[in-house]
DNA sequence: TTGCACCCTGGACCTGGGTCCAGAGTCAAG
DNA sequence: CTTGACTCTGGACCCAGGTCCAGGGTGCAA
């Protein structure tokens, strides 16, 4: 099985120049090539693209995901795991971060009447009070 | 009360050349000036500025403080409130993909011992089973 | 008057994750 | 052999939301 770039990207669900974007920053290996210099993949590269981009899907920067690969190359399993554990806290705290900003919304949201007085919708009075931080 | 930018600024808990920015993006009027060419503040553009910034806090764009701060100079309840539930609405869009892939962690993460062969790492095989997303 | 902190401008640069382009070369079907 | 689809390269550009810089001009206190 050898795949040109195009075949590989189509494979993967992805464009080519983000198969070349992701050999320039490493990671993907260059690839191979034949003599006209045209990239050539294997099945190989075609796992290690769709890693990438379900470790995109949980939520993974490339460059977590950079050491990821290395970890995984390493058959590092314990420190794969606190990745994951390290990528889930962040994760939580995006959606603390999230949550509150929803609620102060909400609240907002229901104390307005959606007519009348502006002074006396409270989303534009939270905005402009002086209280508060 | 007359405010040079970096009084402005600091007031405001902004950086200077946030307060440029800002006026360049059309979310401050273009400041008084003094003989000197240097810009010169009153209460109102301080309110102004802290009003953006509790705005940012709550989640939304330059562009959606730029929509709103119209809409509440032309004291548009009705539209301010249909703002802000739009802006609601992407948030909890937000949070629920977040969630998603919290779950989606979480269950790799408890299923992987830490240890051991990398094969049997429920991670490192998630990202890389064909059987796929 | 000197010295230092402050302010002015336009424009370049930053992060992340790509996307798009021109101009040139290559592959394969017919 | 031609034609159309594909690939190559380096580099520019995109988004948001700023941040930083050089090379100047000001304001004010001692």
């Amino acid at each position: 099985m050898s795949l040109s770039i195009g075949e590989l990207a189509k494979q993967a669900g992805v464009a080519i120049d983000t198969v070349r974007f992701y050999e320039r920053n490493g990671l993907l290996a260059p690839a191979g090539r034949l003599a006209s210099g045209y990239r050539r993949y294997g099945a190989e590269e075609l796992k290690r693209l769709r890693f990438i981009r379900r470790a995109k899907v949980l939520g993974f920067s490339l460059d977590d995901i950079r050491s990821l690969l290395a970890l995984s190359a390493e058959r590092d399993v314990a420190r794969v795991r606190a990745a994951a554990q390290r990528k889930l806290g962040n994760i939580e705290l995006r959606i603390t971060e999230l949550e509150r900003i929803r609620s102060g919304l909400r609240t907002l949201i229901d104390a307005c009447p959606g007519h009348g007085r502006s002074e006396a919708c409270p989303i534009l009075n939270a905005l402009s009070q002086e209280q508060d931080a």
